[in-house]
DNA sequence: ATTGACCTTCACATCAATGGCAGGGTCTGA
DNA sequence: TCAGACCCTGCCATTGATGTGAAGGTCAAT
C-alpha cells in the first residue's frame, strides 16, 4: 500500500511515516516511480511505534528494541554484540520502572475517581478554621522513578 | 531545604526544578531573602514528576493528575468539575493503554533476551544461500497503541 | 492535454523538555 | 571586607517529535 492508505489506517500523518523511516524504524519498498510501498504488516508496526513513542521511548531506543519484537522468529538479527545486550538489559529495567511508575499513578487516579464518584462529592468543611488557609498536616506521596535518558 | 539540596537529593538540575515550578507542578515557599524553600515531601513529589515525565506524560497532564495523588487525604481539591472528571477518566484510559503497550513490549524484549542467553547464541546459517541477502519469510508483529495527545 | 488526487524532497516553524550562560543579590567564614 | 558558595531572574540554544508549505513528478479519469 502507499503512504496515504497507511496514514489513514494508522491515524498517522504522512509526515510522521516519513520521519519514522528517516529514523530507521520502518523501511518501505519503493515502487518503480519512487512512491513508497508499505507492506501490510507495517500497519501493526506503526501502531506499535506510536504506542512506544507515546510511552516515552525515544526513536533511538525503539530502533534498538524493534528487532526483538518480531514474534514468530525471535532469533531475528544475527550477532547481538555484548554491548547491545547490555543496553537492552538496561532498557528493559527502565521499561519496568516506567511500568511501575505508571501503574502506581494510574491506581492512584483510579482510586481518586472511585472515591469521588462513590462518596459524597468532597465534604467541604462547613466552617473552615478561621485565620490561615494553610493545610496543617502533610500528606506524603510515595511514587518515584529513575532518570537518565 | 533550598534548591541545591533538593537538586542533589532528586538528581534533578536546578534549572528543571524552576521549570517544574513555572509549569505549576510544585510551589515552594520563599525565604525572606527570596530563596526558594522546599518542603521535605517535595523530594518524593519531584521524583514522581520525573517518573511521569519519563513515562511520556506532558507537564500539562501531570499538573492535572497530581492533585489526585496526595494519598492520605484523597479528597484534596474541592470541586472537581464534570469536565475535569471526564478528562481524568480519559487520561486514565490512556495510562492504561500506555501500561499495556509497555508491558507487551517489555515482555517481548525479556523473551528475546532469555532466548538469546539460553540457547545457542543465534545459530547463524553456516552457508548463506548465495545471491540475495533478502529475508524470505515475514514475521508478524502484534503490538499496538493509541494516539491523540 | 488538462485536472485533481496522489506522491516526492526540501526546508522552515513549533512545542515541550532541557542545557547553558550572564548579570546580579545573599550569606558565611577567613 | 573580601572570597566563595549559594541563590535569583532572564534569555537564548538545542533536541526530539511534530506541523506546514513550496515546488514539482505520476497517474487515472475526463
Amino acid at each position: 500500500m502507499r503512504i496515504g492508505e497507511l496514514s489513514e489506517r494508522t491515524g498517522t500523518p504522512r509526515r510522521l511515516l516519513r520521519y519514522y523511516e528517516e529514523q530507521g524504524l520502518i523501511a518501505p519498498d519503493r515502487l518503480p516511480n519512487g512512491y513508497r510501498d508499505y507492506d501490510e504488516r507495517l500497519v501493526d508496526r506503526v501502531r506499535q511505534i506510536r504506542g512506544l513513542l507515546d510511552s516515552g521511548l525515544p526513536t533511538r531506543l525503539i530502533r534498538l528494541v524493534l528487532p526483538c519484537l518480531d514474534r514468530p522468529c525471535t532469533i531475528h538479527f544475527p550477532d547481538p554484540t555484548p554491548e547491545m545486550l547490555a543496553t537492552l538489559e538496561h532498557e528493559l529495567a527502565r521499561m519496568d520502572d516506567r511500568i511501575s511508575c505508571l501503574t502506581r499513578n494510574r491506581d492512584a487516579v483510579a482510586d481518586y475517581l472511585a472515591t469521588v464518584r462513590a462518596g459524597a462529592p468532597a465534604p467541604v468543611p462547613a466552617v473552615p478554621p478561621p485565620g490561615d488557609g494553610t493545610d496543617p498536616e502533610a500528606p506524603v506521596s510515595t511514587v518515584s522513578g529513575a532518570r537518565e535518558r
